[in-house]
DNA sequence: CGGGATTGTCCAGAGACTGTACAGATCACC
DNA sequence: GGTGATCTGTACAGTCTCTGGACAATCCCG
């Protein structure tokens, strides 16, 4: 089903459809100045109308969004450019041969986590991240794999002691990945799990989604009392605060509170445990789409 | 080895990509004083951009931050630029002149994560890690800063924010640098936390500590259930378990059945929640001493 | 204390880097 | 056919950085 979805992100991304206009709409740079960025440093690889008019993918969305989060953090533009073109992959390196390599590196990432092997995870986990979009790893390999082992583990095909593995190898990582997630100028994020939550995974793959969007990412992480946590919103002052929860429970205790943290900033609740009442009753946002998704509406 | 890997790290990273001014804004240093380092101390080697700008690597900036530290230390400009180039090209060297070096960079290692600054802090411990070897800045540094968080916790002088934020960014390096701990043929060591117990970064600490005497490690983590560790066990077959508890009652309802698992393996209880009076009803192993001392003595 | 060495700062003129602007032509769509 | 968007190519201004040397404050030592 991944790949599916996969398959046909790629073909929107690869018939291409921005015009130079609403892409600069979008990411707020001028026309003239991304058609510098793609002379000059070769940003950007438009697809063309029959006409000759400009027509943009996702990735260059994506691509600009890098560009502008690096120059924010006071890189020269043909640095951030450099950087930015490499770590995006090239559309076209993305989608041609590698939905397949997607699947195989996906099959043997799950087959060394369920087997406790560290080694194997980490080597599969590289070539994940070497050949896709971070965004891409999150959504189509290590999310749909944490989920799976859950509901394995619920019908007794997978033990607990796999599922705590595989979340630390997970989370080395993907905390790794987050480094210097604070730093920039973008709007920040405070994020935190509720009281006893203690799966913090999707939590951080949101931060690191939003991060590539240019935010700055403080993270409190698993079981934050809401004390704290209200504190801490009042010390940061960070546009956005997100709480987080696998189960309705855990959330349900917050309302009040939220509610009133509401008046100061722009709170969401996450998480399958972030029901449709709970967020009307505390009078926050709902996030419930997959994390990746969720950071990439919020904006 | 970790020596060397450090040092691919360092050679991955050379290539420049800073320019002046914001190496300047980032260190604090006026453009014309890191010129004249340059010229007149062969401070920093930077790369040239095709029109001559210089460029700046992580290297050079870590250099820069090295030389300053040696100057608020009272050393003359040319010593401590002496200094600085070599430690940084020399960068396991310990030497008696280094200790106030380790504690500069524990200060801003402090000063960073008190105040909710990631990336400072990943420079911080870029610095140390980059200066010491890791046992050094586990014992040094990182755990008697946590302990100390702790303390302060318990006196109001800290909060729970201040806690959880710390040990994230502890744990992403802390997981970043257990990469690959369990490749070899060393004897195996599976480690976990007791039941309900969230504080792992000992226990990390610990791996890492034995990961250097050639030790494999298989870690399971927070809140590891009794049950899974036991059928864990069976599975691996390691040489030793270690359970880890911060409190005493996190510990008391496991020994029966450590004292069981005693029988098919070696078997050891650490953390503030481990006396001599449980290690001896379950008839395992106390390691009361901090994470890597008990490492050492273990062999 | 005096004199030399050290060290942080400053400057001028030239060139590099980068965002923006414009002219004249073409394209898309009603 | 008209209107608005986009095309190419060039130009330009503002900012940053370069080199090489000068200079004043401070330090060190006899």
């Amino acid at each position: 089903m991944y790949v599916q979805i996969l398959y046909n992100e790629l073909m929107v991304e690869e018939a291409g459809y921005l015009r130079i206009g609403e892409l600069s709409r979008r990411t707020g740079v001028a026309p003239e100045l991304l058609r510098a960025w793609e002379r000059r440093y070769g940003l950007l690889r438009p697809a063309r109308s029959s006409g000759g008019f400009r027509l943009y993918s996702h990735a260059d969305e994506r691509r600009v969004e890098l560009m502008r989060a690096h120059l924010r953090e006071g890189l020269a533009a043909a640095e951030a450019a450099r950087r930015a073109v490499e770590h995006s992959a090239l559309p076209d390196e993305e989608s041609a041969s590698s939905a397949p390599e997607l699947e195989t590196a996906t099959g043997s990432l799950r087959e060394a986590l369920d087997s406790f092997d560290e080694t194997k995870s980490q080597a599969a986990l590289d070539r994940l991240l070497g050949g896709f979009a971070i965004e891409t790893v999150l959504r189509n390999a290590i999310l749909p794999y944490l989920s799976d082992l859950g509901e394995r583990w619920a019908g007794g095909n997978a033990t607990v002691a796999q599922e705590h593995f595989a979340s630390n190898v997970v989370r080395g990582r993907l905390l790794g990945l987050a480094r210097g997630w604070d730093s920039g100028d973008g709007p920040r994020a405070l994020l935190a799990c509720a009281p006893e939550e203690l799966h913090d995974l999707a939590l951080i793959s949101f931060g690191l989604a939003l991060r590539r969007r240019g935010w700055r990412i403080t993270f409190l992480g698993a079981d934050t009392p809401i004390d704290t946590l209200v504190d801490t919103a009042r010390q940061l002052e960070p546009s956005l605060v997100v709480v987080s929860a696998t189960v309705r429970q855990r959330l349900t205790p917050l309302v009040d509170t939220l509610r009133r943290l509401r008046r100061q900033t722009r709170v969401a609740i996450a998480g399958a445990g972030a029901t449709d009442s709970l967020a009307e009753a505390a009078q926050v946002e709902l996030l419930d789409a997959d994390p990746v998704t969720a950071a990439a509406e919020l904006v």
